[in-house]
DNA sequence: CGCTACCTACCTTCTGGTAGGATGGCAGTC
DNA sequence: GACTGCCATCCTACCAGAAGGTAGGTAGCG
């Protein structure tokens, strides 16, 4: 299983540290060079163009983000649970700092000067992570588990979009306790009281 | 009351409408001259630097902001109405794509990378939003107009946080419906149904 | 006269990107 | 095993254009 962090992925995960920072345009090729201690050219091997950079490095987030959510369906049968998990692993993420930002939250703001394939990735990030929440809480609502308002759908874009907004609260606060204030109600309205379990 | 638009608010609103589209690195002096219809140059005479122009853009944003929320204090006396007209501005800019975004809430998610300046400016703005916020639902708590479910502070940022989300989610699937989908659904829940009025 | 507004011309640094060469490992084959 | 060709990786050196910014000048106006 020796996974020993090839070039090519230390240049993905740098520059993803990189728009998670400042986004599209907030980072060069000579700043990745500097980092992962390559030169600007070399880079061009791996990847010819910026974007071919970042669609790749976006179409990999995306596959990761899949792979977390098919993860979730199988190990954890609760609905609430696994929007809790979910929410929790950003709270994680934005505590240590480790990746404080959504990249396709961070890319979709600046999506009308993105080049178009990457605009396509991170458009495609929104409606699966979309589908997703859907689909949890359609059959959270079925299970009896969630007393939702509205339809699910609708639920889904709510609470994504707020999900998105305290990245951004946290991030203009400087605190990332803000996150969680904001998205734990959130699942606490979802599910009626009674049913709440404290995990 | 002629205000016959100098150079000066020309390049200033130009500059807004751009950073909307793509952030604090999204634009350059060229871009702006282009559309003025000025060369470079005679953009530094009106604003030395970039960081100028733009730290002077957000003030003038915030200031803007605050006539608003002092309006809206001023104008509307219910605190439903008040937060439903709020979010209807929004509404409106973002369907008419006027300013199809809050370039405190864009600008906020390139922060790490942002002149310090510029972030001081746009962080006073979440602050300033956030307090008005939480005044209104404070106040309509007590006329017993919402029925909040945890402190006002904490709906409050919950609220701003699920409006920015919502802009961020009509720009990701391009379409401005969703910024009411999201957010009319946040108003119905913040005040008891027998006591909504219809607008 | 002095000031504002704007200009042309220029500078430096950074940008993404290219050309072409050195190195070194790995297959094939004698 | 030695020789060979090939390919991946990384390099130096370079490029054109864009970035933000400066110097210095001109036109108009109170």
């Amino acid at each position: 299983m020796g996974n020993v962090s090839t070039t090519s992925d230390d240049i993905l995960a740098c520059a993803r540290s990189l728009i998670v920072a400042g986004g599209y345009n907030g980072f060069s090729y000579a700043d990745i060079a500097d980092v992962v201690g390559i030169r600007k050219a070399s880079i061009h091997h791996h990847f010819p163009s910026k974007v071919d950079l970042v669609r790749t490095l976006v179409a990999r987030y995306r596959e990761e983000a899949e792979a977390g959510m098919a993860n979730l369906e199988l190990q954890v049968s609760d609905p609430l649970e696994q929007l809790q998990d979910y929410a929790g692993y950003w709270e994680v993420c934005i505590a240590d700092a480790s990746a404080p930002f959504c990249i396709c939250a961070l890319l979709a703001s600046e999506l009308p000067v993105l080049p178009e394939e990457v605009g396509l990735e991170v458009r495609a990030h929104f409606r699966s992570l979309s589908a997703w929440l859907t689909s949890v809480l359609e059959r959270g609502a079925r299970l009896g588990r969630f007393q939702l308002m509205g339809t699910p759908r609708a639920e889904a874009e709510a609470f994504m979009a707020t999900v998105h907004g305290a990245m951004l609260s946290a991030r203009a606060y400087g605190d990332p306790k803000i996150f969680a204030v904001v998205t734990r109600p959130l699942l606490e309205r979802l599910a009626p009281r009674s049913l709440q379990i404290q995990s």
